[in-house]
DNA sequence: CTCCGCAATCTGTGATCGCAGATGAACCGT
DNA sequence: ACGGTTCATCTGCGATCACAGATTGCGGAG
């Protein structure tokens, strides 16, 4: 069915029966949630009609979001007038990557320099969750774990324009990220710039930090772009 | 009236009678430009009934293209539930140029290595005509084609994310250029920038190209930002 | 048994209606 | 005549209905 992604409820909120703010935002925020943890595998398809009955809403704020989510390049309208996640070329990826290396390279650098007691304690706490879902070698809940890890440090930088934009790039990755299964070898050698940064975020080393954050992109790119370039053409 | 910003066309058709794609993306777009263009002032109201009326088309399509401009940070809601264009504090605006630096100086490196031929044909009109509207003083005109010649070399760049990103930027900045009411002496300084980028573009000099847009903004971002730290405060 | 065709059903998209909250102006009471 | 209050009207937001295009599966003909 359209809707099998939903059944998949791992990140921020799951049981939360959606209560606050406009419908609108809490459905945009609980998919885009979903699709950076890699919840959805690109080329799912997405339907209006079956999310709002999934989530026991009209069709009208599930639209809203998935225009947003479709204007954002999360999502893409097939030729046949259908919603699917979108498949990511392999110069998608490129552009995608180059981008991120620069925005969160400069993320990584200011929140160096802006990071409180409460902001590097957080990131503390998310780098113990990530070791914990490394160690799990579970692939949800690891990625889940290294969104928000990441996510932790850039809202250090109290950039929130920068944060949406790097989260916009996070959102059109993350299925392409999810479908390369990582395995342990990936996650062990991501760990060791995860430490990198950890350490880097505690001792307020810009530098270390935005090499440390740089690095884990970049060598992490290399495998999904192969596994990308592999299924090329692939749009099932 | 809430729809006094639609009397004033000055961007792209103008007189199109929206007909190709879907309504919603059409009025995006018009909105769009006319947000980077400066057509639009911070803190101008906006409803989408209004606009609905005064584009002759249901409020269905307005209200979502408005959604979508509010995501992305070019409008906001204030707490009594009425629209308006954002008003940006000083602090946000640092924020956009950093990030803009940033973008648009990648995407002028980019543009030097990859324009072709009929690139820079392209860019060498927008910067014909960028001169004609310096000439003429008249500010609408002259931020119009200013956008457009921008525009034109990162397109060159053919990064379509990346130019997506730049363009939500200008998005957001747009209404306080326009408020801070670029003089002659603005025009002359910012010409010599975009006299050197056009020259650099010729000459595909990707460090000479970069250099000469991101010195533009940087200039420019000065006035904008003590007019911007002048009025602070001032919701009207 | 295979293949062509029609119809039911899915999709996104637009229009219309209704609701709660907030604003502003007209109106009533003193 | 002036101040306080109420009501008409605006706002965004959600629900429902309607429509054109495309896919799919069932049925009938060869």
């Amino acid at each position: 069915m359209a809707v099998q992604g939903i059944s998949r409820d791992s990140f921020g909120g799951g049981t939360t029966p959606l209560q606050r703010d406009s419908l609108q935002q809490q459905i945009y925020e609980r998919l885009r949630n979903r699709l950076i943890a890699g919840s959805f595998f690109p080329g799912e398809a997405v339907s209006s009609r079956g999310l709002a009955q999934a989530l026991d809403v009209s069709a009208m704020p599930v639209r809203e979001a998935l225009t947003r989510l479709t204007a954002e390049g999360a999502l893409e309208l097939t030729n046949s007038r259908t919603l699917r996640v979108r498949v990511l070329t392999p110069d998608d990826f490129d552009e995608a990557t180059a981008i991120r290396l620069d925005l969160e390279g400069m993320a990584a650098i200011r929140a160096a320099g802006q990071a409180t007691g409460e902001d590097a304690a957080a990131v503390r706490r998310l780098h113990r969750d990530l070791i914990a879902a490394a160690e799990s070698v579970d692939a949800d809940r690891y990625l889940s774990a290294n969104a928000a890890f990441h996510s932790g440090i850039y809202t250090a930088a109290r950039w929130p324009l920068l944060l949406g934009m790097i989260q916009r790039l996070w959102l059109i990755v993350g299925p392409s990220i999810r479908s390369s299964v990582p395995d342990r070898q990936h996650m062990a050698t991501s760990m060791q710039f995860h430490n990198a940064a950890a350490e880097a975020m505690e001792a307020r080393d810009a530098t270390t930090l935005r090499s440390a954050v740089v690095d884990d992109i970049r060598t992490a790119a290399i495998n999904i772009r192969a596994s990308l370039a592999d299924e090329a053409g692939d749009t099932t």
